[in-house]
DNA sequence: CTAGCACCTATAGCAACGCTATATGAAGTG
DNA sequence: CACTTCATATAGCGTTGCTATAGGTGCTAG
């Protein structure tokens, strides 16, 4: 009743659902709501996706191709820690900007199953990530620096996503912020002492190696070799000082 | 048909629908699944709960006590800032325990309405994290440092129960819950230099005075007065230094 | 002892839900 | 034209959360 352009069902099918979900306030969407506001019947959703959750999954994938987006407009700084500061916000800004999106990408958790999109997004900030681990900025290996900012992120944009629009504290995300990115930087080590919290300095080196060594594909090495090199280096990287 | 004791039927249906959430494995769990295995009807349920919501708000809060008692068991160190890392470990491992309980209580998110349960749990650290503000640890006031904290944690949880127990690695725990405490920590400027990242003393000393005087119920200020202090206090406190 | 009154529970059923077995139409191919 | 293939519609199944109505139970008052 509302649209019934000349586009094709499949399409009028996600518009509906975006639309519907992100004025839902929270609330369940039905199908049949979607596909009487798509201007179709119950089969044609079935045929094109599957099942609900399949056409949910279709509207995620489009919402997360915006989010990307907004990561990549302005990617290259440069300082990728820098970067990595501006990725987080645009993190937290898509989920104030729409949390109903964003409720069904990151907020849907069930036990021992993770959202394609959560692994997307990791593997976005692992990249990142990964440039500041060759630049000898980083403290901790990539993958868990990431793992370990992407879920405060998350955590963050979901308890602000909780309280109401006008006492957002946008505070409570920068504070965050630069804990846990200075929480993995090495420069948190420079001038303290041997037995401070600051990874040593043979570590951050490893670390830079490490991430130098899988992006090069240097063939200085055999395979083998490789691996093994790489196996010792992690084993230096995750080494805990404390 | 499974227990029909002589509970009354209000503790039956807590237990069943507890029991049925704990195996529940992430899927839905029904209204009659609930009845039938308390040995009651429908009408039972709406009785005393007015809706399927207001029985999982009950299981919700017979839950949180459980998460409070890990609390308070071993509050009592020497040490706030080390308690707040117990709290830490103790929200987590209980989420862990308990992942579908869990998600029932922080996971089941809606835009603009924040469960009780978190401001519960916010309140229980915010109170912890006003000790260490007293004793002069703190570089932040002690309610946004909690929100952060908090934030950071549920979001490190929330990403640990999405993985399969068996490769679950608690070192992003470790490492992003002391990165928090860190962060709100008044000992990480300790030998920098004055444009570091730390807050000045005089923002300690702030905060500190802060949550001593709203402790103490000092009665050498009128409460206009005070008022007004406070509010410069608070002034002081959320001063940003870089 | 009984009448009345809360309180609690059961019978039966509604509207809405996700989903599907089956059938019908349209489009392309021999 | 006959035939297949894809896409959509009709109608309905089983289940969901919830409720209008009525019946039973135990208490206190007269």
């Amino acid at each position: 009743m509302s649209f019934d352009g000349q586009l094709p069902p499949k399409t009028r099918l996600l518009r509906a659902a975006a639309e519907l979900l992100a004025n839902s306030a929270g609330g369940v969407v039905s199908t049949r709501q979607i596909t009487q506001r798509a201007g179709v019947t119950a089969p044609t959703l079935y045929h094109h996706f599957g099942d609900k959750e399949g056409l949910f999954d279709a509207v995620v994938a489009a919402g997360f191709e915006e989010y990307v987006a907004g990561d990549r407009d302005f990617a290259p700084s440069g300082q990728p820690l820098e970067d990595i500061r501006r990725m987080w916000d645009n993190h937290v800004q898509f989920g104030l900007n729409q949390p109903e999106l964003y409720l069904v990408m990151f907020g849907n958790i069930r036990p021992e199953s993770r959202p394609a999109v959560v692994a997307d997004a990791e593997g976005l900030m692992e990249e990142m990530l990964n440039k500041a681990a060759v630049a000898g900025h980083l403290n901790v290996p990539p993958r868990e620096a990431a793992r370990s900012i992407l879920a405060a992120n998350v955590g963050v944009t979901l308890m602000l996503i909780t309280e109401k629009a006008p006492e957002r504290n946008l505070e409570l995300s920068t504070m965050t912020r630069d804990a846990m990115i200075f929480a993995v930087s090495s420069e948190q080590a420079k001038d303290n002492g041997p037995e401070a919290s600051g990874k040593s300095s043979v570590v951050v080196a490893a670390i830079a190696l490490n991430a130098a060594l899988q992006a090069s594909h240097s063939d200085q090495l055999s395979s083998s070799e490789l691996k093994l090199f790489l196996e010792w280096l992690h084993r230096i990287s995750t080494s805990s000082t404390s």
